[in-house]
DNA sequence: AACCCGGGGGT
DNA sequence: ACCCCAGGGTT
């Protein structure tokens, strides 16, 4: 179980938010709360970089505007759009997910049990529908996500399983803003908690943060 | 939990 | 060369 100090979860929330609202990236999905637009961009999202996922998002939703015009579309223009980014089985699950939300007359699941039974769409993108498209509170841990919070409440010395990086996604929600919250997290891990070389002295959580506090002295000398 | 899928980016 | 990228499915 993860317990959180109300002021400590407060204060990390209100700096991810404000942070995000200046910061955030522009990204095409996030002007739409179409949950065919959201699930193309998470499939497609699936451990591939965003810049190369925003050309081939734009391509396939122009191409098929609606999940029932790609369900009807054949599965090879499907993939022959999707294919270049790798993971060429992701074609394939939109492709199906399509027409089994056509089956369901076009109307997509609203529960994340009821997503997780579309191909393709795991825990991860599941949440992802249900704070993005639905603007629930539902947590969602993808690699940037799990980065922030791990350096963030463990540091850099141990290794948080996945349950407990859930219960903190989950825990860090604040009340109606799963939606900001999960984007905002999301733009922290790639733009400023990267994997390789965090940018720990812009980073709106340093204050808090037990991956800054276990570096080295002298890295915390150094100053621009 | 380990393994597979994959092309492309950054260092 | 090597690591990493808005994961999911299978074994």
């Amino acid at each position: 179980m993860v317990t959180l100090a109300r002021g400590k979860r407060r204060g990390f929330q209100r700096r991810v938010l404000a942070w995000y609202a200046v910061n955030g990236r522009d990204l095409p999905w996030r002007k739409t709360r179409d949950p065919y637009a959201i699930l193309i961009c998470e499939i497609l999202s699936h451990q591939t970089q965003i810049a190369r996922v925003v050309p081939v998002y734009e391509t396939l939703l122009s191409r098929y505007p609606t999940v029932q015009s790609m369900a009807r579309a054949p599965l090879e223009t499907v993939t022959a759009i999707t294919d270049p980014l790798g993971y060429k089985i992701r074609g394939r699950w939109l492709h199906a997910a399509a027409l089994q939300v056509a089956d369901r007359g076009g109307a997509f699941p609203r529960t994340i049990d009821g997503l997780r039974e579309l191909a393709g769409v795991g825990r991860y993108t599941a949440g992802a529908m249900m704070s993005f498209a639905y603007r629930r509170d539902a947590p969602m841990l993808d690699t940037n996500i799990a980065r922030v919070l791990s350096r963030h409440f463990d540091g850099r010395n141990q290794r948080p399983g996945q349950a407990r990086l859930w219960q903190l996604a989950a825990a860090v929600i604040p009340k109606g803003k799963a939606y900001l919250m999960n984007q905002g997290l999301m733009d922290v891990g790639a733009l400023i908690c990267r994997a390789r070389s965090p940018l720990c002295d812009v980073c709106p959580l340093r204050r808090s943060c037990a991956f800054r506090r276990g570096s080295a002295r002298r890295s915390l000398k150094r100053r621009d």
